[in-house]
DNA sequence: GCCGTTTTCGGCCCGACTGTTTTCAGTCG
């Protein structure tokens, strides 16, 4: 079957090969397709497999030609036009257009000159000093793609939000801790909260460019700088992160803040609806167009420049063009849960097997995190590696989380340690603790664990088997993926939404960085069906309450709002849900 | 090639930086 990635791959290479065509508009179209199947969660195969063509036409961007293209590559493995295109300009189009720098009229121009068709070919033309002989190049541009190739080896792509936020903000706080810096903020895919994230870039407001541009490009980590002018500055860092530095003016400040935060595609949508006014969007503001002459219109907030567009103001998080914008033209926008309000968290683990602290030294560390309740949800016998609980372990934790209740309660600590489980989900869908057991606890969470492989069939049934067990509240990082490390294992989402709803089951939205399970898109399925969600950490150690944004993050990208998600309710509100012993 | 709160035809986002140029094409986001 086709993967999404490889849909999309062809795709792109369609659009790189009509762009040294120099066809106009054609390969912007097969580039927006290629954007959106690249980030849809649910396979295009499978679309197509349901609803035949017609469904391929109803993703947005794709019409007949691009549909019956995308149809030809699912059954042969081939598409006869990129073929033909490919004949025209032999040449190694996906490697070529990753090397930074290079592009469509540049590869042309280096094929046409040179016969390169590979990264090889290109490599060995530059060593030989033969680049530099043609037209338009020049002994920098020589240097420049040697340097990219070099970077191409060692490159890792993107990075996990959670895993890069940390020397993002130090730098934006360094930057802004700079003379004349009045502010610096993050902008783009991190401001957004998106998983991953390819680049960094950093918006600063100030008077005074030139020695702030001349401080980010020299600081310490700066291994390369791609450009360094009065508004723009490039660099790339040790750690591998390409990060931008704009500087504009205070008037300007929301409208470069909204162009630079994106998406790409929201961006788009935007200057569209500007257009259609009669007035033009960029990044120095909203402005009015008769004839030559502009006159400001808005731009100093975001607030502003949305609502002189006709709009609700859209919080970052939903800016993906995916039916936000039709939303605040009608003013329906969700409330997006906040990243201040969650009230607790559901699962915890600690020493009685993987997690590093006493269910104490957890308790004590979530009050400080503005948490008013935990559950104490260690893993279950069947994960030996981690010394899984058995049956008369966890009733000796229960006895534990009692006396750590008593204690807290006797300091007036405003925290409630609630018992609970980790418990796998055996390969049948059966669980890992009797029904004697998982009855006594408050709050019962099931995962998976092994048996990653199943089929498709299988997997379901065996998640909704163990969901249609009373005992069980909540299923735990539903999906199992693990960016950049594991796929998710193969299971019918739309199938345990539905079941979820029907046995009033929790899905948990996993805040571990490289789990962010579910997906926005399963969050905002959740939101249509109704099936409350949880926000939680998977703590391993007290520092891990601080990744619980990123789990709020991922809800508010799913558009949930708090009723959506139970653990943003107060203790007595989530009982009655869990059914929890009074 | 796609799409419709000006359109089923005629549009399609906008500006900064670089390198190689003497005024701009190419690339990027």
């Amino acid at each position: 079957m086709a993967s999404n990635k490889s849909v999309a791959e062809i795709l792109y290479d369609i659009a790189e090969y009509l762009n040294i065509d120099g066809v106009p508009f054609k390969p912007r179209a097969y580039e927006k397709v290629a954007e959106t199947i690249e980030g849809l969660e649910e396979s295009v195969s499978e679309i197509y497999q349901k609803g035949g063509i017609k469904a391929l036409e109803d993703i947005p961007g794709i019409g007949i030609s691009i549909a019956e293209k995308i149809e030809e590559f699912i059954k042969t493995g081939k598409i006869k036009y990129y073929e033909e295109l490919k004949k025209k300009m032999p040449v190694e189009i996906d490697s070529l257009r990753k090397v930074e720098g290079l592009g469509p009229q540049s590869i042309k121009n280096l094929y046409e000159k040179l016969g390169i068709r590979t990264i090889g070919d290109l490599e060995k033309a530059a060593r030989e000093k033969k680049i530099r002989t043609l037209e338009g190049f020049g002994e920098k541009s020589e240097e420049k793609i040697l340097k990219s190739l070099g970077f191409l080896e060692k490159s890792s792509g993107r990075f996990i939000l959670g895993f890069v936020m940390p020397e993002v903000e130090g730098i934006v706080k360094r930057i802004h801790d700079q003379r004349d810096v009045e502010k610096a903020i993050v902008t783009g895919s991190v401001r957004r909260m998106k998983e991953t994230i390819g680049d960094v870039d950093i918006l600063a407001i100030s008077k005074n460019a030139e020695p702030i541009m001349n401080y980010f490009v020299r600081m310490p980590e700066v291994v390369k700088v791609t450009a360094h002018g009065e508004t723009k500055s490039a660099i790339k860092l040790k750690s591998g992160l390409n990060v931008d530095l704009r500087i504009v003016p205070k008037g300007s400040y929301g409208a470069a803040l909204n162009y630079f935060t994106g998406s790409k595609a929201h961006n788009i949508a935007l200057r569209e609806i500007a257009i259609k006014k009669g007035m033009k969007l960029n990044e120095y503001g909203l402005f009015k167009v008769s004839g030559k002459k502009e006159t400001f219109v808005a731009g100093r907030t975001e607030e502003e420049l949305y609502r002189a567009l006709g709009l609700q103001y859209i919080e970052p998080e939903m800016r993906e063009d995916t039916g936000e914008i039709e939303l605040a033209r009608e003013n329906k926008l969700p409330k997006l849960i906040g990243y201040g309000d969650l009230k607790g968290d559901l699962q915890v683990q600690t020493n009685w097997t993987d997690g590093s602290d006493s269910i104490e030294t957890m308790a004590r560390e979530a009050v400080k995190s503005g948490l008013e309740y935990i559950v104490i949800t260690d893993h279950t016998k069947r994960l030996a590696m981690t010394g899984g609980l058995d049956k008369k372990r966890i009733k000796k934790q229960m006895e534990e989380i009692d006396k750590v209740n008593k204690k807290l309660k006797s300091e007036g600590k405003r925290m409630m340690v609630l018992k609970g489980s980790e418990c796998d989900i055996l390969k049948d869908g059966t669980l890992d603790l009797p029904d004697s057991i998982l009855s006594q606890l408050d709050v019962v969470g099931v995962s998976v664990h092994s048996y990653f492989s199943l089929s498709r069939e299988e997997q379901t049934e065996r998640i909704k088997r163990a969901m249609n067990n009373r005992n069980v509240d909540i299923i735990f990082h539903p999906t199992g993926r693990v960016i950049q490390k594991r796929e998710a294992y193969d299971v019918d989402m739309d199938e345990l939404i539905r079941h979820a709803k029907r046995t009033n089951t929790i899905l948990e939205i996993d805040a571990l960085p490289e789990r962010a399970d579910l997906k926005d898109e399963y969050i905002r399925k959740c939101v249509a069906a109704g099936v409350k969600m949880s926000i939680d950490s998977d703590a391993h150690t007290p520092r891990h309450f601080q990744i619980l944004r990123y789990g709020v993050a991922q809800a508010r990208r799913g558009f949930a709002e708090k009723k959506d998600t139970i653990n943003a309710w107060p203790l007595a509100k989530v009982r009655k849900l869990l059914k929890i012993p009074h």
